[in-house]
RNA sequence: GUGGCUAUGGUGUAAUAGUAGCACAGGGGCCUGUGGAGCCCCUAGCAUGGGGGCAGAACCCAUUAGCCACCCCA
């Protein structure tokens, strides 16, 4: 501490003292919790994310839509559900100057629905098939894979009800996973829909309460608002009452069976691995008929972080915000949590593309030349690398040798006198001097003709 | 939101309470004209705030953050 700032009596009112620029700065900022930066090493597994799943959307006929981050808070309690954690805890509101309740958008379902409604999407040919990839916001407590901003995929089809559509969006889930070395199963279940589906909650409410006495705290409180989600407990006791509880597969009404039962013999076709899973429920109030999960099949149960994405239908939620009925399936993924399970499994994404030459010079006046032939090459496409801060030659080599590029450009003061450049190949080191007219298009000529025979990149490695 | 574990240069790690060391990465040099090897030098750290103690990176408390288990979910 060098400055005393107690018991001195300052000669006048003084400003706190200014921190002397070569004091170490202490209480740095820092990365909010929760958030994280997606530094330059991550980026080759987000381009490879990126990539996969625009592929698929693409050639799905899916097109991409982009909707603020921030909504009016009420989008979601109507929709995701007020009684929900995603509402009740994790969404992150404020008022903004204005006086308005804003969200930082928890998901994107609701989002799409709300354009889809507000741009008339209703009059384009319908099915309409949306995709997204985007930022999210649930503050919840922090852990590996999961953050208060975390980034999803997902698609949504709206106006169509044929149950084929939810099967095909579980096969372009599954398919982007299978691209991604991520082998997953797909667990699906049924949640019927407003006509069975009171009726399946009144036997289930029934089942539970004769056993109420077993149930944890928790779920004594779910049996008041959402008994489904006891379903979902983790606790042991709980697991175990509803070990022989009524699934509700077996309490559908005849359209929901047959919905369910065409979408499980259209994954069939697919060949879709899949599970029936009656504990699927899903956090969210909005989905009716199919819904599931994406789980990573190399681990063992299926709880935690192994989930990897889910999806369903949600026929009601367009009447819901619009007032005309919109039938419609989505899907989404999460980003953080599929590069997780990328990297457990050695996925090696593909390098970034390096640069074909590299620039060095000796001198300023070579300093200044290759800085001319750095403009003309890159004119001409070629992705031309330097360090052109640095003096030594050793140094600019080096760095070639890391950049991986092919071959080294060398301007130094003899090159300067006879007005030829040296083309240096940095595999085998052989070195030639070209006259420096000549050297853009021997240049040329070599690219092309290495980059011919360069097979094309493989993504994954074995 | 609850509980547990953890926190040392950019990264990975060491140090009976008594001089914070090593490796990698980065920079420079040996060698202003040649990379992938070697040698030498340099840069950079005890998360933050308090407490007890002659003395703390180490012990105690709080905070913050990360991880793990819950909760929940992507």
């Amino acid at each position: 501490m060098p400055i005393q700032q107690k018991n001195t009596t300052p000669q006048t009112q003084t400003a706190p003292e200014p921190p002397s620029p070569l004091e170490k700065v202490k209480g740095q900022p820092q990365l909010l919790r929760g958030m994280k930066d997606i530094l330059p090493a991550d980026q080759p597994y987000w381009d490879a994310i990126r990539t996969v799943v625009e592929d698929n959307a693409h050639s799905a006929g899916f097109s991409r839509i982009e909707t603020p981050i921030l909504e009016a808070a009420n989008l979601f309690t109507r929709t995701v559900g007020q009684e929900t954690d995603i509402v009740e805890k994790e969404m992150y509101v404020f008022v903004d100057k204005s006086g308005d309740k804003i969200a930082l958008r928890p998901e994107n379902t609701a989002p799409v629905a709300r354009a889809f409604l507000e741009h008339g999407l209703i009059s384009w040919p319908q099915p309409v098939r949306l995709y997204y990839l985007g930022p999210f916001f649930r503050h919840d407590r922090p852990q590996a894979g999961r953050y208060r901003q975390f980034w999803q995929f997902g698609f949504e089809v709206l106006g169509d009800a044929h149950p084929v559509v939810d099967a095909q969006l579980v096969y372009l889930a599954v398919s982007i996973y299978k691209a991604l070395t991520v082998p997953v199963t797909a667990h699906i279940n049924s949640l019927g829909d407003s006509v069975c589906r009171p009726n399946y909650m009144k036997i289930l409410t029934e089942y539970f309460r004769t056993r109420r006495n077993s149930l944890c705290e928790d779920c004594k409180r779910r049996l008041q608002k959402n008994p489904l989600r006891i379903l979902d407990c983790k606790e042991p006791d709980c697991h175990t009452v509803s070990q022989d509880v009524p699934q509700i597969v077996d309490h559908l009404c005849e359209q929901c069976r047959d919905h369910f039962v065409r979408v499980l013999e259209y994954l069939g076709e697919l060949e879709v691995p899949y599970t029936l899973n009656p504990r699927i429920v899903r956090g969210l109030d909005y989905y009716t008929r199919t819904v599931w999960q994406i789980m990573d099949e190399g681990v063992e149960d299926h709880y935690g972080q192994t989930d990897l994405g889910g999806g369903g239908r949600y026929d009601d939620l367009l009447q819901q915000l619009g007032n005309r009925p919109v039938p419609a399936v989505g899907f989404a993924g999460g980003v953080e949590r599929l590069m997780m399970r990328m990297r457990e499994r050695q996925y090696v994404p593909a390098p970034i593309r390096h640069p074909d030459i590299f620039l060095g010079q000796l001198g300023e006046a070579a300093r200044k030349k290759s800085l001319k032939l750095y403009d003309t090459l890159r004119t001409l496409g070629i992705r031309a690398a330097e360090s052109f801060s640095k003096d030594s030659l050793k140094g600019q080599l080096e760095t070639a040798n890391r950049l991986g590029v092919k071959y080294a450009l060398i301007i130094g003061q003899k090159e300067l006198m006879d007005d030829t450049i040296l083309i240096r190949d940095m595999e085998s080191g052989i070195q030639e001097v070209v006259d420096f007219k000549k050297v853009v298009p021997e240049i040329q000529k070599r690219l092309a003709k290495t980059n011919g025979a360069v097979p094309p990149e493989k993504r994954v490695a074995v």
